[in-house]
DNA sequence: CTGAAAGCGCTAACAG
DNA sequence: CTGTTAGCGCTTTCAG
């Protein structure tokens, strides 16, 4: 028995005789070694968990290929779990994950508190993508390691200056759920407005009604106020809000700006291509991953890390004419 | 450690107050039982396999939702993996979903042989979702019980109905990689367009080139050779071919009128809107985990299933009169 | 280099 | 109703 244990593990003690023996033998038998078994004896089950709030989202899709990606890479298998943005959810998501003795968890936008989860999950290392907790507005409070995200403050400010220097003046930003990132991302427009233009305030809507879907009502007032641009929370909200003003005569960019956020795949397709900030999604997946497996290997969780993002202009900003220094569109 | 074990699994056996104690010392302690140990001696490990090609895919998306909230609700953990279209990625996944001895597995758009990886996976319970396998073409020879899909010749049908309905008389299909969906689409508007004017051949053609990039060339010559209406793979394929003939002067629908498939969250806010057939995808994947739980807990897989779709009519093939007895759009 | 024995954390069968 | 015992399938000493 050990024999083949090893064998079948590459062990280098093994005669390569025997080894080959034992391969060959184990093929025709359909042998495949439990590892549950193994993670018995070893005390880790080669198994990383991921929450997301909601596999439908573009943007967790690619952080989830990301983080399986890396994962298998590197042997290991991934568990998903959707929270919803539901607690209960979320929690019952991390039980699991306990029970399962998964060797890291990442959180990806929960709005659980990071103290308190990584005192549950007790020696198991876990990573914050995208932390949502409402004391992380700002992003100023993440824990110094093992958190992973963005730089949105960033990207904002790229924005309204791309916006400034088109000649945009009246802008407005259209939140969604009231989210750390939707905080964040708002006070960081709101901030560079200001420093660009003292005078002029920024106009805030907050369209999204309990469920998700979009206040017609207050589509209309939109259309009736008229603002020169509209910065929307992502990408999803913004091509739904084109799509409600579209109804009532309204059409971008002609008749205002529009800005996404995130990049989504579909941005870059659309009528007209949404101008919008790019996030690595996909190596933020990656890099939770890595981050993982690391803590895993030194028993210690590296720093946290926030990446750079990208303003990509393209059409839905493009009715004024060009200001100068701005980064070409694509 | 016997009662212990009980009382934690709600064994009726248990008298209430050593179950209360139990319970009140396990949580003081932190004690979370090891799922690992439990299925070792109980043969189940309470986990079911998913293999998808590439979680960036919104239909992909809405299938794993619902696969994973199904298999939730039942106290079931998702392994996810990505086969990325690759037959090495797809045997390595697998052989992963083996070796933790996954209660379940689910393969979806998988281009394994269904009878091939039945036998390999042994005593396993195996769902095909949108099996792949060149040799399904035409859906007629998926196995019996444990496969999974939309109605996609049905699909088709209506969408030929629809254009033909609508004035539209030069038909092309665009198509995918190949795969056994994309043959059976092709040949279902063929055969449609046959039926309703045996004389109108089908122009086809297959702008996807390497790497999932469209061959610009191809664009070229389609807006060169102006079809009435383009019935296109998937609502992906039908986005990146608008926005590509917007640059050659071609727009839906007053140049061309378009047809996705797969609605797509996108595809009711697209400008134009985007006329597709709707696949019931997060029901599908619900019924994938269903149809696993039902085999686990039964010991037989239950019969193979096609999902009824959906035609929805949108902007983008209403620049004709309308004709009469189309469904509503939406 | 190979084999025998102990034990990982749990559940099931059996006594009490 | 509770406790004792014997494994589940593997890896890891420790002897040969």
């Amino acid at each position: 028995m050990a024999t083949v244990s090893r064998a079948l593990r590459d062990h280098p003690q093994v005669n390569e005789r025997t080894r080959k023996r034992v391969v060959t033998v184990a093929r025709r038998l359909g042998y495949v070694p439990n590892r549950a078994a193994r993670s018995l004896v070893v005390r880790a089950t080669q198994t990383l968990g991921l929450l997301i709030p909601d596999a439908t989202d573009p943007i967790h899709g690619e952080i989830v290929k990301g983080f399986e990606q890396e994962a298998a890479a590197h042997g290991y298998t991934v568990m998903l779990a959707n929270g919803f943005d539901d607690e209960a959810h979320e929690r019952r998501a991390l039980e699991m994950f306990a029970m399962h003795r998964a060797d890291g968890v990442a959180l990806m936008g929960s709005a659980l508190p990071q103290r308190g989860t990584r005192s549950t999950l007790r020696a198991t290392p876990v990573v914050f993508v995208n932390g949502e907790h409402p004391s992380l507005a700002g992003y100023r409070s993440d824990l110094a390691r093992g958190c992973l995200r963005a730089d949105d403050v960033r990207g904002m400010e790229e924005v309204v200056r791309h916006l400034i220097a088109r000649g945009y003046r009246r802008l407005a930003y259209v939140g969604g759920r009231g989210s750390a990132s939707d905080i964040t991302r708002r006070d960081a427009v709101r901030a560079a407005l200001k420093r660009a233009n003292p005078h002029q305030p920024l106009c805030v809507y907050r369209p999204r009604s309990a469920g998700g879907k979009i206040d017609e009502a207050l589509v209309a007032t939109i259309a009736g106020d008229r603002p020169d641009a509209l910065v929307c929370y992502d990408d999803k909200l913004a091509f739904q809000l084109m799509n409600l003003l579209r109804e009532h005569g309204v059409t971008a960019p002609q008749d205002v700006a529009v800005v996404g956020f995130g990049d989504i795949p579909f941005a870059r397709m659309a009528n007209p291509r949404l101008t919008t900030v790019a996030q690595p999604s996909v190596e933020i997946g990656q890099r939770a991953a890595a981050m993982l497996l690391a803590a895993i290997r030194t028993r210690r969780m590296p720093p946290s890390i926030q990446l750079p993002v990208r303003l990509i202009v393209r059409e839905s900003t493009t009715n004024r004419a060009a200001g100068s220094g701005d980064h070409p569109g694509r």
